[in-house]
DNA sequence: GCAAAAGTGTTGGAAATACACCCATGT
DNA sequence: ACATGGGTGTATTTCCAACACTTTTGC
C-alpha cells in the first residue's frame, strides 16, 4: 500500500521539523565607535529592517562550515574568526516556519577588512543606534553584545579590532567604546604595559593636530605563549 | 506531471535537512563527589557506551521546552533550572543522519530531587570517572564541564547542590569538588561571611563524630538585591 | 584522652586606584 | 602662544594569600 505524499511529507518533517540557519553579529570598530554590520531583510515581510547576516544551512553542511561560508557570500570577508555564542529557537521566530539558528559572532578591524560586496546594503552600524531589527534579531545582537563586552574582558581580543599598528590612545577608546566606561590613561596604560603584549614598534602617529603618539603592534606570538596562564583583563 | 516521492522526499530534506535535539548534562553533589546524570544508549551502535539524556524535538516544540520535557521524560525531575549551553553540529556525530544537538546544562542537589525513573539503568556517575560517552556525548560533556566551573565562579549556584541548611564545611567541599582544587578554610570562610548571603540559623550537624559544624542558609532574597552589582566569586 | 573537624586573626605583599604636571606637535 | 592630547610616577588603599593554635564533640 502506498502512502500518500502528504503523508510522507508530515511524516518527515515529524523527524526533519526544523530548517536550521546561521546568523553572523560582526563587531567593528571605527571612529572610535564600536559598529556592527547589518543588511537589509531579504524578506518581504521585514522589508523596511536591519538584519543580521543570515541564511539557511546547506545540507550535508558543518554548522561552523556555514558560519564561513555566509560571512563571505554577505561581505566577502574569509579571514574572520566566529565563536559561537547561543541557539535561537522560539517557534514564531521566523515567518517560513521552524526555523532554528545559530549565532556566530565576531569582532574585526573595520580599516583592515574591506567589504566586498554590498548587497542588500550592507554596511556598519553604530551598535548604539542598533534597534527593532528584523526576526528575533534584535535579541541576538543583544546577546551577542553582551557576550562580547564579557570575552573583552577574558581574552585580548580588542586587538583585533585595531589596525595592525595602534597607538595606546585609540586602543583604550576601543575599550571604552566595548564596555561603555571611561578609564584613567595613565592606569591603562601601566595595565597593557604590564601584559607585556604591547610591541614598541618605534613609529609615531601622522596627522595628528597634537602630539603624535607612538605606535605598537600586539603580539600574538607572545600572547599564544602566556595564554595558558592567562585569567583576563579587569577593569 | 507528479514527482516522485524520492524527489518530493529530497526536496524537503534540503531545507527541513536535519533534525535538532536536545542533551541535558545534569550535574549533582553526593559524598563531597561532582556527579553526572547518565543512561545506557538507546542505540545498538553504543549500546555497551553511557550517554546524557537526550531525544529528538517533537515538531512544534520549543527548544527549551524540549530541553524539559526530555528531563522530566528521563528523569522524572520537573524542577529544575536548565541553561543553553552550545550547539553541536558535527556531520558525523549522530549514525542516524545529520542531528545536530543542543546541550542543555544543570546543577541539583542530589538529595532533594530524587529520581522517579530509572530506565536505561539512569543514574548517577562520578564525573571523575565519566570518559568514553556515545556519540560526541564526551565532548559535549567536557564543554557543560567547563562551563559550570566558570559559572560557578559568577553566580552562587553552588548553593542549589546543597541541602537548605548546610555546614560550610558542605559548602567548601562542594566548591572544591567542582572547581578541583582545594581551597583554605580561613579564607573560604571569610569569602563567604564577607558576601553575606549565609543566614546563621543557629543549628548545628547532628550526628557527626566530631565537633558539630553551624548550619546556614542561604539568603536568595538578599541575593537578588544585590546581584544587579555581583562579579562574582574569586578563588 | 584521642581523633577529627570547627572555629578564629594577623600580617605581608600585590594590585588597583587616585591623582597633576610637563612635553611635543599643529595651527 | 595656545590648544590638544601624549607621556610619566607616587602615595594610598584594598584585596588576597599564607599561616597555627584552641575548642568541641563522639568514641
Amino acid at each position: 500500500m502506498n502512502k500518500s505524499i502528504q503523508a510522507i511529507e508530515s511524516e518527515i518533517k515529524a523527524i526533519y521539523n526544523v530548517a536550521l540557519s546561521v546568523d553572523c553579529v560582526i563587531f567593528g570598530f571605527e571612529e572610535n565607535k564600536l559598529k556592527v554590520l547589518l543588511i537589509r531583510s531579504d524578506m518581504e515581510k521585514f522589508q523596511s529592517k536591519w538584519s543580521l547576516l543570515g541564511d539557511l544551512l546547506k545540507a550535508e553542511e558543518d554548522i561552523e562550515a556555514a558560519a564561513y561560508r555566509i560571512l563571505k557570500q554577505r561581505t566577502g570577508l574569509d579571514d574572520v574568526f566566529l565563536e559561537q555564542v547561543a541557539a535561537f529557537g522560539n517557534l514564531s521566530r521566523h515567518p517560513a516556519g521552524r526555523v532554528v539558528t545559530i549565532a556566530y559572532c565576531s569582532l574585526i578591524n573595520v580599516m583592515h577588512h574591506e567589504l566586498k560586496i554590498y548587497d542588500n546594503e550592507l554596511h556598519w552600524h553604530d551598535v548604539e543606534t542598533v534597534k527593532d531589527l528584523a526576526f528575533d534579531h534584535q535579541e541576538i545582537f543583544e546577546t551577542c553584545y553582551k557576550r562580547l563586552q564579557k570575552r573583552v574582558q577574558e581574552h585580548p581580543l580588542g586587538f583585533s579590532l585595531l589596525p595592525n599598528k595602534f597607538s595606546l590612545r585609540e586602543l583604550q577608546n576601543l575599550y571604552e567604546a566595548i564596555l561603555g566606561i571611561k578609564l584613567d590613561r595613565r592606569n591603562f596604560r601601566k595595565k597593557f604595559f604590564a601584559m607585556d603584549f604591547l610591541i614598541d614598534i618605534d613609529e609615531i602617529e601622522t596627522d595628528v593636530p597634537h602630539r603624535p603618539g607612538k605606535l605598537y603592534r600586539f603580539d600574538y606570538e607572545k600572547f599564544e605563549m602566556k595564554k595558558k596562564k592567562w585569567s583576563g583583563i579587569d577593569f
